[in-house]
DNA sequence: TTCCCGCCTTGATGCAGATCAACGCAGGTC
DNA sequence: GACCTGCGTTGATCTGCATCAAGGCGGGAA
């Protein structure tokens, strides 16, 4: 249950080679509110970085002088009490803006599960820029809007629900989400990628390792998935899982 | 576990005696941010509504026709799972905003209480006014900010506190809180009142009536506390409790 | 190839909190 | 007054998941 604290990175900054304008994560990302035009101004705010696999980028506690960006990998956003019991609130991907929070210090740590590129602002140089693009900020509570409800489902899954109901959630969530490379047929993906460990899924979903380990043989030995890999699930039986996942037996 | 169903109600509309601007929400409110020039528009699109104590307002799952503003009282919010197991995910008092999902339907419900006054927007006529007053929309990015952090918080409680924890965070995020009117010295109040039912803690801890009440008996007997009334709790030993609520034994 | 090191799985046991059950008490009704 | 009803407390018992413990397995280094 305790996680070595890995000191804060300090990410290389890496010059714009490719401005905001060809930006591939931008039509995921609140970004996109910018008008073509103004497209410029963006880019000249942001600095690109790169994040090693296992670095924290975001230390909770430290002050909050920037915003964050996400524009390739994926990351976790966690919360850590003192004895070290760890409370992952969720995973940021391509598109996923970070750092909203009014306060003067990060709520959240981020540590990059795989390589990553994010884009960089300043607080102060962003609050000029939403002043001058409200389409930008209408963008923000948005996104903001919708993490909220979430966040509320979440606290449903931590507060109520059995071992087995909050791993079907995961699953089904995963799958039914953009992180899949793999989209044989519409919105859900048979296949489930997992970037993060069995320890990251637990602090995820208020478990251990071992539970989710077992939950997740158990619906094996039950025909509800298959586990290729252990970064690599096949949902064999969706139905089932959604009706786990939703708290019918 | 399980919970008799409230149909929703028809709250009856009252004619705004006094519009927004002698308001005493206001202050409290993400209204603050129109201007008191501006305060005749944002009167116009008002509905005014008493709530009974009891009564629900917010079915989760119905259509989101309106947002709301809390005047007076206070409301749980909650989620269900079909077999009737209930997650409080929050308690909204005066001043607090409702139903800024992007979504069409609401992702939470909402029971009064106490008696309480609500003001009722139309969406598509908060949107408008929204568009026209950018201050108020940076407010509601504000809030919901802050909204997020404290969901991410309450997460890590629901995931990974203990109930010991998870009753002292909520003693000492009720005492510092607004919601209390006596306030002997500075921001934490000795004093907690508490509207909701044992019931409502558990199922906003994540906890068992039983477990509540248990948890605070002991509180009590480590001194830690008193309980003159079963809706009144007084502060004994503040930063022990702190220490707990933090994860410190 | 072998060794090593993280990560994952599986089994045995323990315990915090849930469940089941009984009762106390205050406020409302008649 | 007597009765009822909803809420809270307390005790006895149960159980789902945590904890403790032991291997297994795969990928990287030399």
């Amino acid at each position: 249950m305790t996680h070595v604290r890995v000191r804060p990175v300090v990410a290389e900054a890496v010059r714009p080679a490719e401005p905001c304008a060809i930006c591939e994560a931008r039509p995921f990302s609140v970004c996109n509110a910018i008008d073509p035009r103004d497209i410029e101004r963006l880019a000249s705010l942001v600095v690109n970085l790169t994040v090693d696999a296992g670095r924290t980028f975001i230390e909770e506690g430290d002050p909050a002088e920037s915003f964050f960006n996400v524009t390739a990998g994926t990351a976790k956003l966690f919360k850590l009490l003192p004895d070290g019991r760890r409370q992952i609130t969720g995973f940021a991907s391509m598109g996923t803006f970070l750092g909203l929070a009014v306060s003067s210090i990060y709520a959240f740590g981020a540590e990059a599960l795989e390589p990553m590129r994010i884009c960089r602002f300043s607080r102060p140089k962003l609050r000029e820029l939403l002043d001058d693009f409200p389409a930008m900020e209408k963008r923000l509570l948005e996104v903001a809007s919708n993490e909220l409800v979430a966040a509320q489902e979440q606290m449903l899954l931590l507060g109520r629900k059995t071992a087995r109901e909050r791993l079907a959630s995961f699953l089904v969530a995963r799958a039914s989400c953009l992180c899949n490379s793999v989209h044989p047929c519409g919105r859900i993906a048979e296949k489930v990628m997992l970037p993060m460990t069995r320890s990251d899924i637990a602090d995820y979903l208020g478990l251990t390792i071992e539970t989710v380990s077992r939950t997740l043989t158990r619906f094996k030995s039950e025909h509800l998935i298959d586990i290729p890999s252990a970064s690599e699930i096949l949902i064999r039986d969706r139905s089932a899982l959604e009706s786990l996942a939703t708290g019918l037996h």
